[in-house]
DNA sequence: ACTAGGGTTTTGAGCGCTCAAATTCGAGCG
DNA sequence: CGCTCGAATTTGAGCGCTCAAAACCCTAGT
């Protein structure tokens, strides 16, 4: 309407009250007697006024807005995931007032911590979500040492009790699900397909396995076997394992994530097969796994993002949320069919 | 350092100049004598001084960032190609001085539409990036009418010259890449499966397979079928292909995505193989294609991002961009061993 | 009628920056 | 040696909002 947009001023002049009134209006609409409030939410309306944001921000001190990291890229199958968690922050953002602004990936962690640190002492952001944490990651520490808001997804695995808010999801609990799913179907020779490395995220997700294995009570030898990231090794790995005497063959196959699964589903599938071919369960619930039919650990990434900001609403409020951490229960999914 | 940081007027007062110096020395260096430059920035590196971006903001009324809309989920196999997009455009963002903030999807055009123009209006962003774009999209439409400012990533299928900055890349060209190296590979019966819809994106891409055809004057009947994005049923589209008399049967079948391609994986892989399996090429080279071994036709979506800056960075200078449109040429990505 | 007292509304003073206009400075020239 | 002119720097005003405190207005109590 107007050829410069409407301001507070321009509202309170239209509805002949004190640009306060209108911001009362908006905000605090109980401070105002009825007939003023409606007189003046009529002029808003009738104004087209939309508050400005850098002006809000400017007198508030806060940015409302959360930073968040977009990643270069994700390897192996499991992409996607990424998507969904930033959709969900937006989401919970939005409900919250919380706009999310995207920050590129540095190369290293320093130029990564500084990156984040301008953001926030900018003002362009209250809060950092930090993503793809590791046992080794410097982020963390840093921010919590320089009384930054932040909330990580992904569990504080170095050390144990970090003075920080987090959110994650259960591996064990994924993997148990899975072992579980298996000896509801029959399998008794349960074998796990994790990682080689020794990360924090493997160790949980083999941990579930062989904890569900204790609880049931399993007989037997317990076969493992791991392999990066690829599904040609994923695919050796499998054999390596239904190669094995038909006394020992599995004849099911946890896998820590659906990469793995890929491969252990093609080594099934031209196996030697002796009976049955071995039931494979993935983990993250791709679109390949649904598409090759594979039950998967599905990890509830959207409650996730959630869940940050459940954590990083109050923080930003001043208060204390109800937790520090969250641990988020996975979901089986199975093939459709 | 300070209890409460540092504004323009603190880094002045500690270099013995006026406010304006200060913000000089760091957008219009010069202006400045060498000698109190060197002084102020100096001061600046001393007090631990960053620049306060809403109130930077609010007086040059620009957001100095672009909105990008975080979709709730992808279908199919292609995820990931989102992330990319939007660790690009937050990278290409960053070295331009533009932040990049997520907007959730919304349930309909309209509401998005409403949530776009309130982020616009309300000076959160300059600009928009538009995903998604299809033929009956109403948003591009309603910005360019309001004189928004955007860019979208897809060209205006529907509007043949519709007066707004796109950037997009070549289907036809990628389909013709995969023609072509089938052709290479000694192929001659080469398929195409599409996506039965008679959306602009698949009609391009079977238009690159048919032009290649016929440039290469390949004889005989061009054999074609359709599937919507789902495995079982590309499978069973695939077979239809495969199960053609031998004289007729393809021995390439160039598919519209990596999902239609998984599919006529299976296929070939189960088909009554009648010599050598048929070679199979995707689009948008997914890990699933990496993974089963399948050329398929990669986006430059890291480049399509930049390219939407290029676009928007001289659009938001109040200048004409170089260019209305980009279009993009896709490469193929052949199997690593 | 007169004044507390409460609820309602207005006023004043910034938040930290950038623009434009005004001022000061310093050399070069007659 | 004063004067002009351009370069270097400062000043004033304001971007549009929120906080706190002040001012206002009414109703109830005596």
């Amino acid at each position: 309407m107007a050829a410069t947009s409407a301001t507070l001023d321009t509202v309170a002049a239209l509805a002949g009250v004190s640009r306060q009134t209108v911001s009362n209006a908006l905000h605090h609409p109980d401070r105002l007697k009825a007939a003023t409030r409606d007189r003046v939410l009529d002029a808003v309306r009738r104004s087209g006024y939309r508050p400005s944001l850098p002006a809000r921000q400017l007198a508030t001190r806060r940015a409302h807005a959360i930073a968040v990291r977009a990643d270069p890229q994700q390897d192996g199958i499991s992409g996607l995931v990424l998507d969904t968690f930033f959709h969900g922050l937006a989401e919970a953002g939005h409900d919250n007032g919380l706009r999310v602004v995207l920050y590129p990936a540095q190369a290293t962690q320093e130029e990564e911590v500084a990156l984040v640190d301008d953001l926030l002492h900018s003002r362009a952001a209250d809060a950092v979500v930090l993503t793809a944490t590791s046992a080794t990651d410097e982020r963390p520490t840093y921010l919590a040492a320089t009384g930054q808001t932040f909330c990580a997804f992904g569990r504080p695995w170095g050390h144990a009790d970090a003075p920080h808010d987090w959110v994650d999801v259960d591996g064990a609990a994924g993997t148990t699900l899975a072992v579980n799913h298996a000896l509801e179907r029959g399998c008794r020779r349960i074998a796990f397909l994790g990682w080689p490395d020794d990360g924090a995220t493997g160790a949980d997700r083999r941990r579930g396995w062989a904890e569900a294995l204790d609880a049931a009570g399993v007989p037997g030898p317990r076969r493992e076997d791991a392999a990066v990231n690829f599904a040609e090794g994923a695919e050796a790995a499998a054999r390596r394992l239904l190669d094995l005497p038909a006394g020992e063959r599995p004849d099911a196959i946890v896998c820590v994530s659906d990469t793995l699964a890929f491969g252990a589903h093609r080594a099934a599938a031209t196996s030697p097969a002796a009976g049955d071919p071995p039931l494979v369960i993935g983990f993250d619930a791709t679109p390949v796994a649904r598409a090759l039919g594979l039950p998967s650990v599905a990890q509830p990434i959207r409650e996730a993002a959630h869940a940050c900001l459940d954590l990083l609403v109050p923080r930003l409020a001043g208060e204390d949320p109800p937790a520090r951490g969250v641990l988020l229960a996975p979901s089986l999914a199975l093939p459709s069919h």
